[in-house]
DNA sequence: TAACTGTTTGAATGATCATTCAAGTTAATT
DNA sequence: AATTAACTTGAATGATCATTCAAACAGTTA
């Protein structure tokens, strides 16, 4: 089937699990051959190495995870009311037997300070999201109180990713968020 | 020198920092014989295989690590009282060059499903860990308040061990512990 | 239809991986 | 002094690693 591109798409999601699942390290060309579908000669023609495979598929995550908060920020009035759903989607997840924390902080730890490119790459993402967030606190809060708060999200958010990865107790999970972040609305009923 | 056992310290120190740094996976036998001095046959000997050692290293650095908590805590006399001055000093930690994170939250996440065993050794000093707050909060505190608590600096510890790594912004880690963790006795000036 | 171009194929490459083990070495025991 | 026991040595093993590339293939163009 020459001359009849892959579906990138597919590949990247594939990829994007892999690598998600069980580190950048650990995943072999072998396994991204096997789950992707693609020979060898064709990844390395379409991502150049496995560098830029994992390059594409942590960008493939990232859009993906901007997209949806940028839209569940975009349902509410203010991100003091849409974060305690943010966050209580996040808590669900982590509940889940397959639960595997997040793609970005996962990469980020595993990345060594030899590898800088790479985790330049991840840092961006990250630094992505917390500037989301503080985009959007600037509506209701000075500088100052913004870039705290935001920056409190980001510490809690990555709490939840490295708690919820180890003990799969929800109602700890969420005394905690609202002990440390009673400044957001949350839903009256508990 | 035969018969001259090793200075098994020294070999887990050399260890815990090698898979520290460059994780689990990405640390070759190979690695290890270099750093810690022992030939393979050696290594294979005292601690069974790479797992095994990886073990070691970790149980090495758990137990340093709570050890130190340990001594802080009775430093002072309430837990609100020292974990002002312990995470300030995860705080300063994380704003080294050379920082790495926690080398028990940075195993925690490479591990995967797969490797059940070596998961649950990681999340059982974690726990040690929280369960260590948790008695000590447990003295100016109700059980479920205590509880509560304990998650909440651990949320808190787990953000700075990542927030650390990829930002180093002492500031606004600061800002973000104090907005956070209201409820703790930092010291009055600031 | 013939030549061309971009893509796929998959076996091959050499490096590196974790692990083994027969031989060597030294201290303790007899 | 001879034997035994405990440990070290390091070359060797086979598996797996990331990567390459010549050949096959299928659309497009001339």
């Amino acid at each position: 089937m020459a001359r009849v591109r892959f579906d990138k798409e597919k590949v990247l999601e594939s990829a994007t699990n892999a690598f998600w699942h069980l580190g950048y390290t650990a995943t072999s060309m072998q396994t991204l051959v096997e789950l992707t579908g693609l020979k060898p000669g064709s990844i390395y023609l379409a991502f150049g190495n496995k560098e830029g495979l994992f390059k594409e598929s942590l960008d493939y995550y990232a859009q993906q995870s901007l997209d949806n908060l940028e839209a569940t920020l975009d349902k509410y009035q203010s991100a003091e009311e849409a974060l305690p759903h943010i966050l209580m989607t996040f808590v669900e997840e982590s509940c889940q037997s397959e639960y595997c924390s997040c793609f970005l902080v996962k990469s980020q730890l595993e990345l060594s300070e030899q590898q800088t490119e790479l985790k330049d790459h991840v840092s961006q993402r990250l630094r992505k999201v917390e500037s989301l967030y503080f985009a959007s606190f600037l509506k209701n809060n000075t500088e100052n109180v913004a870039k705290a708060k935001a920056a409190s999200i980001m510490l809690h958010i990555f709490g939840v990713r490295v708690y919820g990865y180890h003990s799969h107790s929800k109602d700890q999970l969420i005394d905690a968020l609202h002990l440390g972040l009673p400044w957001l609305s949350w839903p009256i009923n508990h």
